[in-house]
DNA sequence: GATGAATGAGATTTCATTCAT
DNA sequence: TATGAATGAAATCTCATTCAT
């Protein structure tokens, strides 16, 4: 008995995972309106009624699927830098982890860098909908943690949150989209030494 | 009768400017997916059917007003520093410019930084379609002029335009999507100091 | 053995009772169409595959529920009018119990007008669907029994029974959908004063 | 050029009334839920998307029919009546009229007893929808004339006036729906006669 | 060239019904 | 028997594009 609903239970996760991963899938390539229902569920062997057992509509499938996966992803770099003290380590581990995560799953970071920017009106129907928020404040800490500790000189956390992101998002989005030959491994080492270190000639 | 054809080719000339420039606007106050080609031609003040004599399609029509709006802005940059000789101020002043460009028309920022980022698929179907290159040209340009000139140490001047053009990018984007208050008019002093000085405590 | 298969079409008769019960409540409440076979099921608390093994699909659901609401109707309106002699007050009985039965129970009233009437193409399908006949034969019996014994003139009991049903019924409707303020109560007074002593000045 | 225009216009005249007669066609023989929009545009041999230029939506389609087809024949009635001075031969020239006009076109006689009565949810939707009321009104002014005038005793011309088009109604509903074969056409004498003397005997 | 009515493919979503458990 | 996840047909509606005028 026992064992005939844990079948059914993995069933119904097996097939919501395959949704979830299709949905990624799709909406990397294509983008979130050039991609239908139909083609998700194609792409995740169900019929088209099925996405809609699991997800409210088209909206809430993305939304899901998207903070589902930031989640996941957060977790795991959380999990790789709590043992480093140094905070600014702390920091330089972050992207180095971020910009590997990425590395090996491409589609996560066409999905995660064309998705992200949504209209103004989405925003406004989905004020929940801030995933990056959640990134942005572990940098917050971090930075704010650099200062407090001497390791910064005093800047605006807030601010040199979005710079670092906003870095770091525009160099994984070139990568990905114009199949750039940066050799993308070892690049946040010149990423921090130009924040850390600055440009100028010294 | 040269006369006539004249009236008939400014007519041309001006109904292909009110296209123009009911397709930005519509495009950036709705995005390309919200907006139907019946807006634009509402907007425009002409027949449906008339977008297609001047545009094979909405695509075409998209990218023909992206670049052009791209160019037309590069070029008041470029007007704007021409005077100057330090290629670092140059490099601070089209920062400058930037920003006050977009804090002007807060339509076009949405537009930029939405539509700018199209997915995969798009970018093989129109491959001629990358205004943002032309404008990490300039910073590249600018970038590795500093190097020359020995205003900046040795750094990858493409990937140094990236990273200067994502974190601006970025914040305007925050900016305009998320209603931020930050000062965005004198955040560029902020931006400069750290990218040129660093973040490293002295 | 014999208590145990006892128990089952216990079992089974609750069941198919709280189905009964549901569907009215829910058609009565959201009509047919806007009443889906889950809603019948979640409220029945019963799976729903489950109706499935009651009744061959919707329309056969509804239409038996129909049935049988009117015939449970019907039953209570005789078993109130058994004892009077009078056949003219026996119609008027009727009235009065048709008027209280749905003044008590308004979403019958909405379920009654609204679904009652359907298409042709539907009475093609489901030929035995009459449920207002067997309301429209009372009627015919009683005028008939009325002009039999002299307490109505010859009139035409089929065209008379369709004249009292079609004014209690269109009655009723308006006071169900348009939350008439009649005082729907006593008004049956004054139809049975219209038809039996008609409306002419004396 | 005038000929040019007029030719458009009268294509477009000639769809919409097209448009109009295949929705009454199809709504009267299958109910209001159980006609799609593509079988209207079929049935007027014009597409799907053709529908939506005249009319907003199926919901916004239906009212404008049956409010046009109402206003249409309630003008057919009152010039009718216009030139009948006693007001009780008014009255019974509306009901002679009213059986006339749709004995001649049962397909109206259809789409007007089974759409009419629209669950409550649709009046609340549309309070406008009361195509009904013009004809209550009508028959009440008509009522209310009689009485004033002594054609008629005291009664409530609002509660007169539902019992007569009630009885009218379901009787239009009960020949067209069951194809019965009372001679419709004089039947009309009967209902007045039964409503003006009453059924008593005498 | 210019128009805008008409088209019809395609998108999202619902839901009656089935069937493996 | 009973379940309820899964199905997929069908419905409404939008809109880029065409073409007769």
């Amino acid at each position: 008995m026992a064992k005939k609903i844990k079948k059914v239970d993995q069933n119904k996760a097996k097939k919501k995972k395959a949704i979830f991963e299709s949905a990624i899938e799709n909406f990397a390539k294509n983008g979130f309106h050039n991609t239908s229902m139909s083609d998700i569920a194609k792409s995740a062997g169900v019929a088209d009624g099925t996405l809609y057992l699991y997800y409210k509509n088209k909206d809430d499938l993305m939304i899901k699927v998207f903070n589902e996966m930031v989640d996941e992803k957060l977790e795991l770099i959380q999990e790789a830098i709590k043992d480093e003290k140094n905070p600014l380590e702390k920091l330089y581990k972050v992207f180095e982890y971020h910009i590997e995560l990425f590395t090996n799953n491409p589609d996560y970071v066409r999905f995660f860098v064309q998705e992200v920017r949504q209209s103004p009106e989405f925003y406004d129907r989905f004020p929940d909908f801030h995933p990056i928020n959640k990134y942005l404040s572990l940098l917050e800490d971090l930075i704010k943690e650099c200062v407090d500790k001497g390791y910064m000189k005093q800047i605006d956390p807030v601010l040199a949150a979005k710079i670092l992101y906003g870095s770091i998002d525009f160099i994984l989005s070139e990568w990905s989209l114009r199949k750039d030959n940066l050799p993308l491994k070892n690049i946040y080492k010149n990423v921090i030494d130009i924040f850390h270190n600055g440009m100028r000639y010294e």
